[in-house]
RNA sequence: UGCCUCUUGGUCUAAUGGCAGGACAACUCCCUUUGAAGGAGUUAGUCGUAGUUCGAAUCUACGAGGGGCAACCA
């Protein structure tokens, strides 16, 4: 036992590995990593595992991790984004020790250009994209150099300057480096630093008409906060080579960029560009609808951040490509509720039963734990009376064998309540059954049950005459396919139009009245749900977050 | 017909030249006042070929397959 602690204990991904060797060799005292998120969007589950691989290393290792924001796009950036991302982070519960921008160091790169130029590392290219596009080769063919590339370093910096200043179009010049345009990476066929944008920056507003690109800001901003493991996904690998150039050409502190494969979830998508397109469209309510795969939809949902970080946890880091079944997502989300969820019984849709030897009139206040896997989560109490609801399908007229619920002459227990025994349905001119007429029995009530009686079946009810009328929105996956993405056509051929389904009236047991924001619940033999944002006390509305596992389900289909 | 990168049960992920293990899923059984939860168990894997070695998932070579790279995006 003690040596298969030990034995787990000791395995590392290949990140814990790189680190425990800096470590151990002396090459860093401590560490430090960032999240570097672009403000162009909501942060995605596919973010979440970045972020609970950078702030979790550094937390495992007693370093740090700053948030940086890469803000070097001023057209497609803004502050609202920066919020939702704060917030986000936040509410998964990690917290940075410094919050960076890019953008803060526009000056500081702006020196680190002129130093390239005048090392004859750089220069300004008068092309059109259009030409640079044509020159640039492919990747079975070396390019052609640019007939600009020979300025001297004076023209270059003087240019450079005059660019800075505004004195030139946007998109007329750019400042490119100069390393090898034969290169079989195609990263380093003289890629661009420097492109001229009049366009409004949301921190820096119209001070700068030139700004970096990723590859001139994103490794010297590593650099100066002197980050020590830049952790990014597989798509940055060629850039690597690159990130390591500009360090060595300009002197500066060593960061080290390592890659590890992003997050791919079946039944999803996961590019903040689809996710935008998904919102501005209107094939989803917002970027925090709760069937989106961002972080606000999943919280809006029900989620809870403990059952991501778990998820993270378990998925694991390394460098292959893969497609995770949003069943374990799930099941970590399953398995935290369970813990906390507060139970209630709600009918979604009702089937009159009259209890006809209980006394009209009369009613009693039952008993319910709140939860039985928390032992201090006390109860509630549950009114019951002589007519209530079940819901319609556990009653058949001809149930099959293993059927444990009601039909003519079956027994079932009513939960936190009595056992009794279903004897006549009655019907509507249509044949259709408008209510049930069952018996119960007075000696099985719970906890005190001496009736001596065992039932394979217990439903959840309500009473009918302090129902209180609720609605709940289910969800099913956004995506008919697993990997929409990879599909044929455009991704949104393959959206699932049936991901909402609307129940306008459910019924709920009294006690839902004091629902709060911050609760979660599980419907007994449901699933689990929360409030929506959209709920008022007037109309309380929830979302189904995600259902119990449903054995009889499975069992049905066979 | 370039360069980079990856390949372990259905899906993820361990193994660091020495007994291929875990989680989810699936299946069976037990338990049950949620057909939930819980418990016990079963099924199922090293892309291929050759080599090195006492011994290869691991090292080498060749091959196959997947992914990425030709935005004034990040």
């Amino acid at each position: 036992m003690e040596e298969l602690k030990k034995e787990e204990e000791k395995s590392l991904n290949f990140l814990e590995e790189i680190i425990e060797a800096d470590l151990n060799s002396g090459k860093h005292k401590t560490i430090l990593t960032r999240f570097p998120p672009e403000p162009n969007g909501y942060l995605h589950i596919g973010h979440s595992k970045s972020i609970c691989i950078n702030f979790g290393l550094a937390k495992k290792y007693g370093g740090k991790t700053n948030l940086r924001f890469d803000d070097t796009n001023p057209v497609t950036e803004d502050t609202e984004y920066v919020e939702s991302i704060k917030q986000d982070i936040r509410w998964l519960g990690f917290e940075w020790a410094n919050e960076f921008y890019a953008s803060d160091y526009f000056p500081q790169l702006y020196e680190f250009a002129l130093k390239l130029i005048r090392q004859g590392d750089a220069y300004v290219d008068d092309s059109t994209s259009e030409e640079i596009a044509a020159l640039k080769g492919t990747p079975t063919e070396p390019g052609k150099n640019s007939p600009y590339r020979d300025r001297t370093p004076q023209e270059n910096e003087d240019l450079f300057v005059r660019m800075k200043n505004g004195e030139f179009a946007e998109g007329s010049r750019t400042l490119r480096a100069k390393i090898d345009m034969a290169s079989p990476n195609m990263i380093m066929r003289d890629p661009l630093l420097y492109r001229i944008k009049f366009a409004h920056h949301h921190r820096t507003g119209d001070k700068w008409c030139i700004y970096p690109m990723y590859d001139f800001a994103h490794g010297q901003s590593d650099s100066i906060e002197k980050i020590t493991h830049s952790i990014c996904t597989l798509e940055f690998i060629p850039h690597r080579e690159l990130y390591d150039w500009c360090i060595e050409k300009l002197g500066i502190y060593p960061s080290k960029q390592y890659e590890f494969a992003r997050l791919n979830i079946n039944y999803t998508v996961m590019s903040k560009r689809k996710l935008l397109q998904l919102v501005n469209e209107k094939h989803v309510s917002g970027w925090d609808d709760p069937r989106m795969p961002t972080i606000s939809g999943m919280r809006r949902r029900g989620y809870t951040p403990k059952a991501i970080r778990d998820f993270a946890e378990r998925i694991g880091v390394a460098r292959r490509e893969n497609l995770i079944d949003i069943g374990l997502l799930e099941f970590f989300v399953r398995e935290d509720l369970n813990k906390t969820a507060l139970r209630r019984m709600v009918v979604f849709d009702p089937l009159k039963i009259v209890i006809t030897n209980y006394p009209e009139g009369q009613t009693e206040q039952l008993a319910g734990e709140n939860n039985p896997e928390e032992e201090n989560s006390g109860t509630r109490n549950i009114p019951f009376s002589r007519e209530i609801y079940v819901e319609r399908e556990d009653y058949m007229e001809n149930p099959p064998k293993k059927f444990f619920r009601l039909g003519i002459g079956k027994q079932v227990r009513l939960k936190h309540a009595y056992i009794i025994t279903c004897n006549e349905a009655i019907k509507d001119a249509n044949g259709n059954v408008t209510e049930l007429h069952c018996t119960y029995i007075p000696e099985s009530r719970s906890g005190s049950d001496t009736s001596g009686l065992k039932v394979q079946g217990t439903l959840h009810w309500v009473n009918i005459a302090d129902a209180v009328p609720v609605k709940v929105l289910e969800y099913d996956r956004l995506f008919k396919v697993e990997n929409p993405a990879s599909e044929e056509g455009d991704f949104k051929d393959y959206i699932n139009e049936n991901s909402l389904h609307v129940i306008p009236t459910a019924y709920a047991e009294p006690a839902i009245k004091d629902a709060k924001a911050d609760e979660r619940f599980q419907f007994l033999r449901k699933g689990y749900f929360c409030l929506d944002t959209t709920s008022s006390s007037e109309k309380l509305v929830f979302n189904k977050t995600v259902g119990l596992k449903d054995t009889w389900a499975k069992e049905q289909k066979k």
